[in-house]
DNA sequence: CTAATAGTGTCTCTTAGACATTATCGG
DNA sequence: CCGATAATGTCTAAGAGACACTATTAG
């Protein structure tokens, strides 16, 4: 009876052309270092809803195009980088989440390097850095604060917080035993610059030792005896990303 | 120049109601074990395309449903069981994963005990077990083959070996860190049980003493004195599991 | 008693953290 | 030489795997 009663149901809706469909797009979390510390690019909305708040850059889901395809053109669209690394992390569609309409979105996480964040922010007027605050709260990814240039906490639009949020989240949890690390980075760096990307997307100093000896024995760095230059104290070996084997 | 047009590109996209919309849904993997080893719960397809073909329980997402809500009434409409657990997997988008028309599907992943398991798949005609074979390739989640009851290898419709292949291979990620494992098993249940399951899911052998001691250390395991009952042999202790902290 | 499995004690090996020491640059 | 940081050696502590041993049930 009720399985009866459900299956019509299920058939009911199984023609979508007659139901409204609920609009889809992609939001991007752009993340970068700027002064060694995360941050996100954002855009101010100038329109309503949450004018004046400050959101991540997103778009439509064109008809005929994957959802990669279109996190990738949100990204040559708004910041016109090269992304090294985009990843998709979780689709968020809570009912009123936009007031406008219903709108599901799938969020996706970019990774830029110090050089290019500062490139695109430059390059791009509309596009505003958000310092990432990652309070210490162990695992639970707590209420991540993001801050503008000013140092003034923002309160992002739609359920963009809970995005980023996410996205630190995930980072982290994938920092240790992957590969992501790396896609902060220039082609060249040493050791001490990785561990600072670490330590600044864990938020924890990290032991120097036990550091060098895991990323060497993890087979991900490829040496090249060349030296860092420019430092008035001994020069670091600068290494290079070995791509998985 | 390349700025502009893109901007003018994206403002052409704003009003999505002018835009033909992917058609949006949710499937489930409904994941159970059946004689100790992890199955699916699978629908045969009558029509095309795929017919014939086995595919994921799923359903179209209401324009005033959220995400979640959607799949918690797919998972009640078509296979009436409570869950012990559901989350979301990922989101697939590629253009042509269904010949009819442009659909973008929310893969959630549902575990559900032996019992429930079983008692669904007798009340519920529709719904046929698939083996999951573990293929122990170590990280990489090899090419996840679902057999039939008979032993035949099932392909399965659309792109749902590929979401199940996932849905492996995040159990098998959070199972350890994580009280995924305990949505499979019964109230009260022995530590050679818990055993069985992260054994099943993991497709290795684990070290008996060290398994006792994380999972004891980890203080998700409320011993209750009670013993159980019916083995020839001496009775293991009854443990509960003790909700997160 | 035996058979079978539960549960535990202990050893070793690996890995991480702590700390000190040596190495190498600029000036 | 000094100051600063890179790079490394070594000790210790924590956790996992291996293995054997004891405990407890049915029959």
């Amino acid at each position: 009876m009720i399985q009866a009663e459900s299956e019509a149901a299920f058939l009911a809706r199984y023609d979508p052309a007659d139901y409204a469909r609920p609009a889809l797009t992609v939001d991007l979390v752009l993340l970068g270092l700027q002064g060694g510390q995360p941050a996100v690019l954002l855009v101010k909305r100038a329109e309503h809803p949450h004018a004046g708040r400050h959101a991540l850059p997103g778009g439509f889901v064109g008809i005929g195009e994957a959802l990669d395809d279109a996190a990738g053109r949100v990204l040559r669209e708004k910041a016109g980088a090269p992304p090294a690394h985009l990843e998709q992390l979780y689709t968020f569609g809570a009912v009123n989440r936009d007031p406008r309409m219903r709108i599901v979105t799938v969020a996706y996480l970019a990774l830029l390097t110090e050089a290019a964040f500062t490139e695109v922010l430059a390059r791009t007027p509309a596009l505003q850095p958000g310092r990432v605050a990652v309070p210490w709260a162990g695992e639970a990814g707590g209420p991540v604060t993001v801050l503008s240039a000013g140092g003034e906490v923002l309160t992002l639009a739609f359920d963009h917080a809970e995005i980023v949020a996410l996205a630190m989240l995930r980072l982290r949890g994938k920092l240790d035993y992957s590969e992501v690390g790396f896609a902060l980075l220039p082609d060249l760096f040493t050791l001490r610059q990785l561990q600072d990307v670490h330590e600044a997307i864990l938020g924890t100093p990290l032991n120097k030792p036990a550091f060098r000896r895991r990323m060497l024995d993890r087979g991900w760095l490829e040496p090249t005896g060349r030296l860092e230059t420019g430092t008035s104290y001994r020069p670091a070996e600068l290494f290079r990303f070995r791509k998985g084997d």
